[in-house]
DNA sequence: TATGAATGAGCATTCATTCAT
DNA sequence: GATGAATGAATGCTCATTCAT
């Protein structure tokens, strides 16, 4: 896929080594400790590097922990893309499993550096920066809901879907956070369910729903009964 | 001058003066600036006081927007007893309102004071002794719910009460928070309208349903069947 | 003179003495190794005192800067007010004396403490604010020429007083830099002298002139005739 | 490809090619921006070259600097023999036209790059080096004065033409720097004829002084009365 | 010659907190 | 209780220069 670029970059490859040292450093220590907490002295260390090297390569923190997030982005869209076009291409999901199969993913995303993103949603709250990061993941999330559950669009109860969408998204990620990070007063088990059983039940009618005849994107499914 | 040493504690009235100057400071710098942005020597000269008579009151300053919150907290607390006592004490509330009612409360809760509010959410993220304080008020919060919710108890579709006022509870404040705070990007009457639609649904069964007999508090309300 | 500010000001005093200490190190850093190259901590070192001390009392080097020069263009008005002062209260002072005393005046000026002045004026070539500063001290160098000339004024040859005065001023001051500062290739009094001459020349007719009637400021003396 | 090695320095091509984009991007950076500001970085980048092809040029930044005074200084100078040797050539110039075209002809120089010009006075207030080249210019100017005035020698009320030379060189810059650099609070114009007529004062009588029979360098012209 | 990654001392400034008065 | 001067470690970032490729 990518163009072969000839023999090599002799020079490249040292600092791309740097790179990597500073970023990889730069992630544990962010994690770890915080962003306002980690100096970019404590990075340069961490990476056994110098500060300068630090600046050569980004140019400050607040760029660093961008890239850091780009990469994470980009991984877990990989693992979710995988994981959805399995359900795609599965016959006979029903309205249940894909709820289910929602949540789940939500958690997988989550779980990929929980400290990682407990950081970055906590600068979402102070810095505009940030917060216009985290708006464009939510719009990702809000992509990934509507496409999920357009297959059965016609079965579903509600109108405004772009706007169910987005409510979704917000609450599964509260709840996740409410679980993981604050540590939520009640089993995971039990809140799973209850966002589970809140996201069906808004979209679907009581019963599950199955799409019958599975095609495709964007294409015009029969109507599957529904009591 | 203020020579009235009477009955009372002039010293104390003198020290209580300076407590308040100190917290109306600091609570709109926090608001405005956010916590790690204010330092002590501004809270003191924008109260009026040396930073010294800072460290009199407060043993440091998270200990004053611990305080502060709590003012809020309490602030906040009353004016939705009272709007809670109303709705009990109105014949006749349909399901639909009283989910309506619900998020309307959260986003009074919210228009309180916002920045602060903001502010508070952000530190919950990165600090044990904030995220603290975050639990107990989603306590609260609970509580409140299922305090709201109990007369209809009988009616509600949902098994697990407990679980459900915590998803409830994180899904109405991530919602009204990504609306405040972030801008969300879907009018805010469509997120609300779809956020009401979803607690409802979750809740009771596709009809609205109707408390008829009302009655105080904790009541038993007679068993009103129940599909 | 200055209000009898009633006792004492206990702590004002241990502040006013770091304060002293401080523009006391500062001055002579400045002067020996210049602005740049003089760091706040080796301020603070010199003075004995912490960095944080320094930027209780200014707030940037800067300002430290500014006020040491507010300070020498204080001293060196007084100084020069009075010399000035006995000029104006001697009888017959003729011409050459006044135009004499005027370079005399500038070299006092400059000798006061040649190495700040030095550094001041380079950094008005390369910083607006210190730029600024280079011409109001201008406009009083121009103020006092105006006001020394005053009593000649009908015996001038110029018309255009004003930039007469400025010319006069930027050219003192240009010589005399050139001999203080960069080391003139002729000797210092070989260049006054030229210096007066051409002041002299510029301002009167050939022949000294010698004013008779003198009288205080302002005052329209007697033609002391001249061709 | 670049085999072509020829008779010539291919190499030796290239390298000049190299320098004369970082003489070029330098100028106009320090011009701008000021010498400490503009980094070594930055030329590299502006010039389109490496760092470290930079000071495969120069040993440091200080030497491109003086490399680029060089130039400037040898393109004025040029520009200014063309100039007085029409003057010389022109027969019947006046000692007025002769001191009007002395400020002309410092004007000229100094709007030929005024940005580096006032940079590198500021660095001669406070570099030892600047400051020698600072003075091996004024040496320049104080010669062409003398060679400008020469043939009216004998017309001249002066004795000391050395000290009047470069009493005159260090005004007529000053004057220029003041109007140029500082934006003198008088009109241009009026500023020149002060300095026009201070200088032309200095040298000769009250009128105007001719040469009539003009006759290249160095020739004792027949007094032109004057008592 | 050209390249550009690496270096690390250095800088201006901040800030929570202490404590003598 | 009130005051506010003093503290000094810590921070993000810069930059002239070197040197292996």
């Amino acid at each position: 896929m990518l163009k072969d670029k000839g023999r090599a970059q002799p020079k490249q490859k040292r600092a791309e080594e740097t790179r990597e040292k500073i970023i990889a450093a730069a992630t544990e220590l962010f994690s770890k400790d915080g962003f306002h907490t980690t100096s970019s002295k404590k990075i340069a260390k961490a990476a056994g590097v110098a500060v300068g090297s630090f600046y050569n390569h980004f140019p400050d923190k607040k760029s660093l922990l961008f890239e850091i997030h780009r990469r994470h982005s980009t991984a877990v869209h990989e693992m979710i893309a995988e994981k959805v076009s399995h359900i795609f291409t599965t016959e006979d999901v029903d309205s249940r499993i894909l709820t289910r199969e929602l949540i789940r993913q939500a958690l997988a995303m989550h779980s990929f550096s929980p400290d990682l993103h407990r950081e970055l949603t906590a600068l979402a709250y102070t810095d505009p920066d940030f917060a216009a990061m985290a708006r464009r993941d939510e719009e990702d999330a809000v992509l990934l809901i509507t496409k999920l559950f357009d297959p059965w669009r016609d079965a579903l109860r509600i109108v405004d879907l772009e706007a169910t969408a987005w409510v979704i998204s917000q609450s599964v990620e509260a709840v996740i956070h409410g679980i993981k990070i604050f540590g939520a007063p009640v089993e995971e088990q039990r809140l799973t369910d209850a966002l589970g059983d809140m996201i069906h039940r808004m979209l679907f009618a009581d019963t599950e729903t199955r799409v019958k005849e599975r095609s495709r994107k964007r294409q015009s499914s029969k109507r599957s009964g529904n009591a």
